[in-house]
DNA sequence: GTCTATACAACGATAGAC
DNA sequence: GTCTATCGTTGTATAGAC
C-alpha cells in the first residue's frame, strides 16, 4: 500500500500556501487509501483527513461532505471505459478472453486491490455504488466488447463474462483465497482465459 | 422482501408479554432480513429489534450483543458442509458442474439472495466474517469436492470453481446485472456448467 | 412469592456537519 | 472546536408466568 500521501515536508516550507491545490490532491490520494482499507462505512473524515495532513473540516470545504469525497475518490476509477476498450480491442479477437484476465489483474494489481475491495466493500446499503458499477462494467465495458465477438445472447454473454472476472476479484483482493490470491498472472490467465473466451464467442446452450 | 416479522400493534407495555410469543426467533428472522439489506455495519440493532416489533435491548438479552446475534442469524447458514457434499457426490462425476451450478442457485434463491448478500456485504472490514467465509466454502466444500474429481492442482481447481460460483452471485444477488439476476436457473446452469466442469477435471495450462 | 421477559431511560463513545 | 444525532450497551422498574 503507498505509503502516507503528504510528506513531511521541507520541500514547501518558504512562503504562503499555495492555495488549496495541494489539500484537494491530498485528500483525494488519502481518502482512496483509507476507503481502500475501511470500506464506505468503516471509512471515517477524520481518519482521512489525518492521514492527508489537514483538519477534518475540510473534507466538508473542499467537497461538500463525505458522500462527494467518496464519489470523486472511489467512483473515479483510475481507468477509462474508453481507454480499457481500446487495449482489450486491439489485437485478434480468439485472444480477447486472454487479454481481458491479463488485463484486469494487471490493473487492479497496480492498485494492490484496493480499489476492488473498496467498491466491493461499499456496496452494501449503497445502491448509488452498485449502479455505478453496474453501469461501469456492464454498459461501458463488458457491454461494448461482446457484441465485436458475439451476435447472439449479448447481455448475457457480458454479465457472464463479468461475473467470471469478479469472481476472480472476489477471491485473489477480498477473500483472498490461495493460491489464487498469490500467484502470478500468468497462470491465472492459462486458467481462466479459455472460460472467458466461451462466455465471449462459444455456444451456451 | 418479507415483511415485518411481528405484527405491529401499538400495544408495547412493559413487562412479560401472554404466553406464545417467541422473541427469540422473531429477532433472528429480523436480523437476517436486516442485515441481508445494510450488511453488518448498515444494521442497527436498533432497526433489527423494531422490525421484530421489540425493544432493543432484547438483542442483549437474548443474544449477548450484535456480534453474537450476526452469527447466529448470517453465519449459522441453511445448509451443512457435509450435506451439500452428499448431494453434490450423488452422481456422475461428469456432471458435477452441472449439479454444482444448479444446487447452489436452487439454495440461494430459497434465501432470496438475502444470505448470499449479507455475507459479501459483511466481509468489509471484518477479518472474522472473511476466515469463516473462507474455511466453509474452501475447506468444507469445493476443497472436499475437487479431489474426488482431480488429482492435479487441487487447491488451484477449487479457488477456480468458489471464484466463478462467487461471481455468479454477485451478479445474481448483490449487483443484479441483467439477465443473469432474472432468468432461470436452467438457462445459467447451462451457460455456466461446462466452465465449472473444465476448472474441475479440464486442463489448466 | 419468585422468576423472567420486557420496555424505557440514560450513558459513553463517536460520527458528520457547520 | 462545538453541536447534534445516533450508535451499542446497561441499569432498572414492571407485568405476567409459574
Amino acid at each position: 500500500m503507498t505509503t502516507s500521501v503528504r510528506q513531511d515536508d521541507g520541500d514547501r516550507r518558504r512562503g504562503r500556501r499555495p492555495g488549496g491545490t495541494d489539500t484537494r490532491a491530498a485528500l483525494l490520494a488519502a481518502a482512496r487509501e483509507v476507503f481502500s482499507e475501511q470500506g464506505y462505512d468503516g471509512a471515517t473524515v477524520r481518519a482521512i483527513a489525518g492521514r492527508a495532513g489537514v483538519d477534518a473540516a475540510m473534507v466538508n470545504h473542499w467537497f461538500g461532505g463525505k458522500d462527494a469525497l467518496f464519489g470523486e475518490a472511489v467512483l473515479r476509477l483510475p481507468f477509462s471505459p474508453k481507454e480499457l476498450l481500446a487495449t482489450l480491442l486491439d489485437g485478434d479477437p480468439a485472444d480477447l478472453g486472454e487479454r481481458i484476465v491479463r488485463t484486469f489483474l494487471t490493473r487492479w494489481d497496480a492498485q494492490d486491490g484496493g480499489v476492488f475491495a473498496a467498491l466491493v466493500r461499499s456496496v452494501a446499503g449503497h445502491e448509488q455504488v452498485a449502479h455505478a458499477l453496474r453501469d461501469f462494467f456492464i454498459r461501458g465495458v463488458f457491454g461494448q466488447l461482446v457484441p465485436t465477438v458475439a451476435d447472439d445472447r449479448r447481455e448475457l454473454r457480458a454479465n457472464l463474462v463479468a461475473a467470471q472476472m469478479i469472481g476472480i476479484g472476489m477471491v485473489r483482493y477480498v477473500a483472498k483465497f490461495e493460491p489464487v490470491a498469490s500467484t502470478d498472472i500468468e497462470t491465472v490467465v492459462t486458467a481462466v482465459a479459455p472460460n472467458i473466451q466461451r462466455y465471449l464467442t462459444g455456444r451456451l446452450d
